[in-house]
DNA sequence: TACTGGTGCGCG
DNA sequence: AAAGCGCGCACCAGTA
């Protein structure tokens, strides 16, 4: 690409701190140095902005959250970035990438994202972003360095194409999580205190238990005729439960509600009501929802298998029962997609197992497997299949596994194999090259022990029984990861293909969700594999086919011309509830 | 007072 | 008490 005045633009633009400013590093298709400039600070989002217009160069910056929060507060947005910190997680284990790569050796680049309760790091411009690496480093020569470190690994990787993919979905991840966070879920706090009140009782003025939680202690002190039982305390619970005879050895809800004693029924209740208070009560809902959004930090390559984590507000764990309050905003919809059994259809194309991607296609995957005659029931097709990606070699899951081996060798051969490398003290890898950690020291010190002629019975139980856990995780390892590699591109060429989409006029706005997204479509939640996207009313039915159209891209993006579909149910309403 | 580990439960 | 993977958070108890 070319500029009017003939000289090359930029497709890097390579970010660094400096006294003073930003000094920023423009860079050619090839990575050779075009020019250098030094920015105020202050000038920055509008020379980003300028550039991108421009040329929508990637953005190859230390750490995504530390340079995006405060452009999207700015009102500018990137189309592309290079988030060093996150590749270089990915690069420095990838079995694609050599030995001997010197991206493995730049441990300063190792940083964790902080997480939210932490101290502030040095922040660049009136930024509080909740989610930002402490301590890496943030001179432009630094990230010049480690981004040349990290072309070549992969360059020069057994396959560079994929990695590429990888840290460009990656990356493609990081810029969603900050707009997902600048956005907002839309929240409803009216409706949250609503099925607070329904579930709870009104919330006393003073503090103290509302009324259906305090009626429901109430009655477990009654049935165990102990005035003063504690229920809050899991020991004191479970002796008080075994005064009463209730034999139970802990006081999970499983256990319990095995038990028939007039105790039971209430406890179930008061648990199930005190979790709702602790986890996502009164006092969440004044911590986390202002002016109509939740806002929770999401952390792009927060779990080892490439998933994303959250750190406060439990962005991930919203219960069911809340799903009410997320309401759009007057005069927008939310559209709702989840995909149908993502990870049997990511084994599936992975493993090139046409038998499954059959049972997949059009349809309902455990039907389809039910309909091959592989077992009887769509329940059991489920269990089984669930229980050959998790490793259960017990009750009904693991009775049924070896039925689907039979019918699906290959996709059953690629996940045993993978738990056999775990086995073993080896590491897997995803579809786009993304590898499991290592054993761990103690680990491997009880592999041998085991082995030597001394060892004791206790050795080797210890050795067999962390060979088969480590085994299970590398099985679903690489499943989870690609599921996640999957959902990445979805994402990612989702945020593409809403941005396309016009934007509304002032009149239609929702200022709420900033002033990147206050006129147009964006993404508002994600959760593994589900999105919610938010969308002027005008916009939904675009909004939705994108959605789709985003899910068809990431298959092909991954696995090319394999024939399977990744089938979404998608719906468009004010709420996120369910049915 | 601050921490760590265990328990239990919410989500996929 | 989940069988069988991956998380985060609240709460309590024990310890430093």
């Amino acid at each position: 690409m070319t500029s009017t005045d003939g000289v090359s633009a930029p497709s890097w633009i390579v970010l660094g701190r400096a006294p003073g400013g930003i000094r920023a590093a423009l860079l050619s298709a090839d990575a050779a140095e075009i020019s250098r400039e030094q920015i105020e600070a202050s000038a920055l989002p509008s020379w980003i902005e300028r550039h991108e217009a421009q040329a929508a160069p990637r953005w190859v910056w230390s750490d995504a959250p530390q340079w995006y929060a405060s452009l999207l507060a700015s009102g500018v947005r990137v189309a592309r970035c290079h988030d060093l910190r996150l590749c270089h997680a990915i690069l420095r284990e990838s079995a694609f990438v050599d030995a001997g790569a010197a991206v493995r050796g730049s441990t300063e680049w190792d940083a964790a994202p902080a997480s939210a309760g932490d101290e502030k790091a040095p922040t660049l411009f009136e930024l509080d972003a909740a989610s930002v690496a402490t301590g890496l480093p943030d001179g432009l020569d630094d990230a010049l360095a480690e981004f040349a470190r990290q072309r070549d690994a992969i360059a020069g990787s057994s396959d560079p194409a994929r990695l590429r993919l990888l840290t460009a979905a990656e990356s493609a991840g990081a810029l969603v999580a900050e707009e997902l966070r600048a956005a907002g879920v839309p929240w409803d706090a009216a409706a949250h205190d609503r099925i607070l009140t329904e579930t709870l009782g009104a919330r006393p003025a003073g503090g103290g238990q509302p009324a259906r939680l305090a009626a429901a202690a109430d009655r477990v002190r009654q049935a165990l005729g102990d005035p003063a039982a504690s229920l809050d305390s899991q020991p004191k619970l479970l002796r008080a439960l075994h005064r009463s005879g209730v034999l139970v050895e802990s006081t999970s809800r499983w256990e319990l509600a095995e038990q028939k004693h007039p105790v039971i029924e209430p406890l179930l209740e008061y648990k199930k009501l005190a979790r709702l208070q602790s986890a996502n009560g009164w006092s969440w809902l004044e911590g986390w929802v202002h002016d109509g959004r939740f806002r929770p930090v999401y952390v792009p390559g927060g779990v080892v298998t490439g998933r994303w984590a959250s750190s406060g507000g439990g962005a991930l764990q919203l219960p069911r029962q809340l799903r009410e309050a997320v309401r759009a905003d007057p005069g927008w919809k939310l559209v709702i997609a989840d995909v149908a059994q993502l990870e049997p259809r990511v084994l599936a194309s992975m493993a090139s197992d046409t038998a499954l991607a059959t049972a997949a296609r059009g349809r309902d995957l455990y039907e389809g497997i039910v309909d091959s005659g592989a077992v009887a029931t769509r329940q059991q097709a489920k269990i089984a299949l669930l229980g050959a990606m998790y490793g259960a070699t017990t009750g009904e899951s693991g009775r049924l596994v070896p039925r689907l081996r039979r019918a699906y060798p290959r996709a059953m051969g690629l996940v045993d194999d993978a738990a056999r490398t775990g086995e073993d003290g080896g590491v897997v890898t995803t579809w786009l090259g993304r590898t499991s950690p290592r054993p761990s020291e103690a680990w491997s010190a009880a592999q041998s022990r085991a082995t030597e002629a001394e060892a004791s019975g206790a050795d080797e139980m210890r050795a067999r029984r962390w060979a088969r856990d480590r085994g299970r995780f590398t099985r679903n390892f690489v499943v989870q990861g690609t599921a996640a590699e999957w959902a990445l591109s979805w994402l990612a060429d989702l945020r593409g293909r809403l941005y396309a989409l016009p934007p509304v006029g002032d009149a239609q706005a929702a200022p709420r969700s900033g002033p990147v997204f206050a006129r147009r479509p964006h993404l508002a939640f994600f959760l593994h594999d589900e999105v919610i996207v938010h969308a002027p009313e005008s916009l939904a039915e675009d909004s939705a086919r994108a959605v789709t159209d985003a899910a068809a891209a990431a298959g092909r993006l991954l696995f090319g011309d394999f024939p399977l579909e990744f089938r979404l149910d998608v719906r468009i309403s004010d709420t996120a509830l369910k049915d």
